[in-house]
DNA sequence: TTATAATATATGAAATGGAATATATATTTA
DNA sequence: TAAATATATATTCCATTTCATATATTATAA
């Protein structure tokens, strides 16, 4: 009988996957205990530490693509959470804010986010931590170039 | 001005996402290019180290959805990618097996997806791959139990 | 046993996502 | 500057996914 190694679980591009679907999706029950849906927390956390972003700027953190985030924008709008202005030197751009209310929302998130990571890590000292998240934004700079 | 690094960059579950699709999505072209759509790539990818899993084992590995994987098996198995076969013992369950079609495809992008995979880590020696999969693989661990 | 609960997969209606394209504004070129 | 090209966002239409639930089979309990 063979000790081979399946395929998968020695392939990259598969343990990232699986690692991020798992990780977030243990934190969805706690972003729609919140009332919110995944799509508007990843959203809202990405413009959390500075908003004014423009769509296309937004979406390169978010990396939906730009007919999606388009619609999430606008029925995140809709729903009070966020507001979108005319760009003032570029007519064509659509500058996103966060409202009062999206931020009282994310700002508890947030703060549950960062718990939550915690524990993930709990495992992990300090230094590997570190060195996990190195790793991999090491790996996300070479690949946006 | 603030020199404060935004939340996500220091985000485990964003980090994790954001190079999980960047990783990906560049691989995405090839598979689309061998005549695939990049969920039955997985399935197949999933498969290929030993086939005659269940619908609910597959699944395991994938993460889609059951409803969603139960369509796209049925979908696979009408284009003559999958062949299921009603479980012995138990005859609830469908154990899916790769066709000799979809193993051909399947085995030309194996190849395709692990040179990719060097690629993707070319800028890392071969025992900062391994640390790297390594503590991938134990986050996942950890959070499957 | 027979009734009850649990499990594996399938299905249908509604919501969502994506490809192609439209619209508006900016930039470049002749 | 006028025309052509490029860019940012929106919209339409269609395929796919999801939520809820149905069906079939198995395991458990009375």
């Amino acid at each position: 009988m063979s000790t081979h190694k399946p395929f998968v679980d020695d392939y990259l591009s598969y343990l990232l996957a699986r690692s991020s679907k798992l990780v977030s999706e243990q934190f969805h029950a706690t972003v729609k205990a919140a009332g919110l849906n995944v799509n508007y927390w990843r959203i809202l956390a990405s413009l959390s530490d500075g908003d004014g972003l423009s769509l296309n700027q937004l979406n390169e953190r978010v990396l939906f693509n730009q007919p999606t985030l388009s619609k999430l924008v606008a029925r995140m709008e809709s729903e009070g959470l966020l507001e979108r202005l005319k760009g003032e030197q570029d007519k064509r751009s659509i500058l996103i804010y966060i409202t009062p209310q999206g931020r009282e929302l994310v700002n508890q998130l947030l703060a549950k986010a960062k718990w939550h990571e915690s524990e993930v890590l709990a495992n992990y000292n300090q230094q590997q931590q570190e060195l996990l998240k190195d790793m991999l934004r090491q790996l996300i700079d070479s690949l946006e170039s």
